[in-house]
RNA sequence: GCGCCUGUAGCUCAGCGGAUAGAGCAGCGGUCUUCUAAACCGCUGGUCGCAGGUUCGAUUCCUGCCAGGCGCGCCA
């Protein structure tokens, strides 16, 4: 929103200066930057546009400047400076300030929504974890990221929908209902009831491969949720599904696991459009369609009986496989039959947060959206680094053998929805981070989470205070009268300023897929807002129309932190704490 | 060997080609008779991995090295 104002400003002097014969452009249209400078005596913004100017127009930057200084004059402008080498830098007037203080009054729970920013639509999918076990911790930060994306870009004025693929097919799943079966068998045993030979054979296999002495490779999964899945079944069906099929095992399972994925998911915040199994594209033969449309793209072909997709003439390091010898398709065949799915559902736009190790996956994922007609930006991946969970400075070894590990659930019981939310959410997910369980707790009281919301609550605060006085009361239930040329003070205007930066900030994070940057402003936010109160008394009723203003101000605030905790972060704002 | 990510204060990490590189934690020292001290104010702390290059200007972009992580299946 400040932005844009000063950006079409900036245009508006350029365009006058270079019509007045000021400033020969030689044709060049230049990009018109305007930032926050780091040092706050370079003013609220500032522009290099007379440094990139000094080349085509021949002249120094310094000089360009000064053409440029003369045609900005605007009452937006308290003070426009030219500075060092020829930066342009703008201090935003008092007038302007105020007016826009009232637009954030008046937006309320609507200030940082977006009109709407393009004409795509995005699908967003994220966690997409296989239903064989509980989310470990590191599908905790692909949730929070995901989530936190979706609820941004759709402030940001994108259009989005969120799913999560179930891997509900393959080998795996036969895995995981071997596992179980494997267990249940155990189960009866306990209980005195006689195995036939070849069960006993199956849960032999198991116990054996669980301690170690089975040196082939991997089955069954060995979690402790195994056990807990088979006990449950004799506990409902007692000896009843002793000749069952495996397969029976296997639906049993995943519906079990999905649900329990979908229950800590929601309990976590995390909603998701639509959860979309894998297994519904077999049952629609959406594989099939897959292959037929890339071989009449004329883009596969047969190959040592097998069939291959030349996704090298994409891009991609090799061709890849999408049909086996033995018939069966890859998991690559799969995921194009999905993707293609996505496209055909209307979604122009895919947005993929994966982890880090699958990123030699994406050049033929991208080669695949081509050769089926759609430009390689239709699909984003978002790598995310690994999560590495410590306790009090160890690291919390994981073994997938003996399924011996700490689940998401566990570690967000321990620490809390709100911290673990931040804490995940605060680091770049390009950047591997360490989570260490006793921090995350014991740093309860400088958590920089419970910094931003002690805001909140303190400012609600502030209002429950002025309630209770007579004269104060009427002036708080109408901030929106209040005579806003009482704010006079630096602190007030420092904090107005990053208020309504807020629009600005979103977008940037929208626009880069960043959510991080947002937990950095609202950590600078919250620290100038503690500091506007500490300088600056709020109710006084020896002065009630500078209370008055300052309550809108403290309104104001109130205002942009509960829509970004809330609204993006998907955290909580408490009234008091 | 090839590819991707990372390397910034004691620790965990921000940082959009700009001005004297930041925050939190840790350490040291101040501030509550007044709206919540989960707060505020000050101090200490840096060869932005190393070396080149592009640029008026590089922590940021490019190249090469060094270090750490990950990936290079007719596995999923």
């Amino acid at each position: 929103m400040l932005l844009k104002a000063i950006h079409s400003r900036l245009a508006q002097a350029l365009d006058q200066a270079a019509s007045a014969g000021l400033l020969e452009l030689n044709g060049i249209t230049p990009e018109i930057k305007v930032e926050v400078p780091r040092d706050t005596r370079h003013g609220d913004y500032a522009t290099n546009l007379a440094l990139t100017l000094a080349k085509p127009s021949r002249k120094n930057p310094r000089q360009v400047a000064e053409i440029l200084v003369e045609h900005l004059k605007d009452q937006m402008f308290e003070n426009i400076e030219l500075a060092g080498p020829g930066f342009i830098n703008f201090k935003l007037s008092w007038t302007w300030l105020r007016e826009h203080l009232d637009l954030i009054l008046e937006r309320n729970e609507n200030f940082g929504q977006h009109e709407r920013a393009d004409s795509h639509r995005y699908l967003l999918e994220f966690v997409s974890a296989n239903p064989t076990g509980p989310l470990h911790f590191g599908h905790g930060r692909w949730a929070v990221l995901g989530d936190c994306l979706a609820r941004l870009m759709r402030t940001a004025g994108f259009e989005v929908a969120t799913e999560f693929y179930i891997n509900d097919t393959g080998a795996q799943i036969n895995n995981l209902g071997a596992s179980v079966q494997a267990c249940y068998f155990g189960q009866l045993a306990a209980k005195g009831i006689t195995l036939t030979a070849e069960e006993q054979g199956v849960y032999d296999a198991y116990t054996a491969e669980k301690s170690g002495n089975n040196k082939d490779q991997i089955r069954f999964y060995h979690g402790d949720y195994i056990q807990e899945l088979a006990q449950k079944l004799y506990e409902e069906y007692g000896s009843d599904l002793q000749a069952e099929p495996v397969s029976l095992f296997c639906e049993q399972a995943r519906t079990a696991i999905l649900t329990a994925q979908q229950q800590e998911l929601e309990e976590f915040g995390v909603s998701f459009d639509e959860w979309f199994p894998e297994s519904r594209l077999h049952g629609e033969g959406a594989i099939q369609d897959a292959l037929n449309h890339l071989h009449e793209a004329g883009v596969t072909e047969e190959r040592d009986g097998a069939l291959w997709f030349r996704s090298s003439e994409y891009g991609d390091d090799k061709d890849r496989v999408l049909v086996k010898q033995d018939g069966s398709s890859t998991y690559f065949a799969n995921d194009i039959a999905y993707h293609w799915n996505k496209l055909r559902r209307g979604y122009d736009r895919m947005i993929n947060i994966w982890g880090a190790d699958h990123h030699g996956y994406i050049p033929r994922m991208q080669a695949a959206v081509q050769a089926l007609g759609y430009p390689k930006d239709a699909l984003q991946i978002l790598l995310g680094q690994i999560v590495h969970l410590y306790r009090n400075g160890e690291m919390v070894k994981m073994s997938k053998r003996t399924g011996d590990m700490i689940t998401f659930g566990e570690v967000f019981e321990e620490v809390g929805r709100d911290a673990t939310r931040y804490l995940l959410m605060q680091r770049s997910a390009e950047t591997a981070l360490d989570f260490d369980l006793e921090l995350a707790k014991q740093q309860s009281s400088d958590n920089p989470v419970f910094y931003v919301q002690y805001a909140h609550a303190r400012i609600c605060s502030i209002f429950r205070t002025a309630a209770q006085s007579e004269s104060l009361a009427a002036l708080a239930e109408n901030i929106q009268g209040a005579d806003l040329g009482q704010l006079i003070k630096d602190e007030e205007r420092t904090l107005l300023v990053k208020l309504l930066s807020y629009p600005d900030e979103l977008a940037f994070a929208a626009v880069h897929r960043e959510p991080h940057r947002l937990t950095t402003y609202a950590s600078e936010l919250a620290a100038l807002f503690h500091s506007f109160y500490k300088q600056c008394r709020v109710l006084d009723d020896k002065n009630l129309e500078l209370s008055q203003a300052r309550l809108a101000l403290t309104h104001a605030t109130r205002i942009v932190i509960r829509n970004v905790l809330t609204g993006i972060f998907g955290i909580s704002a408490p009234e008091s704490m």
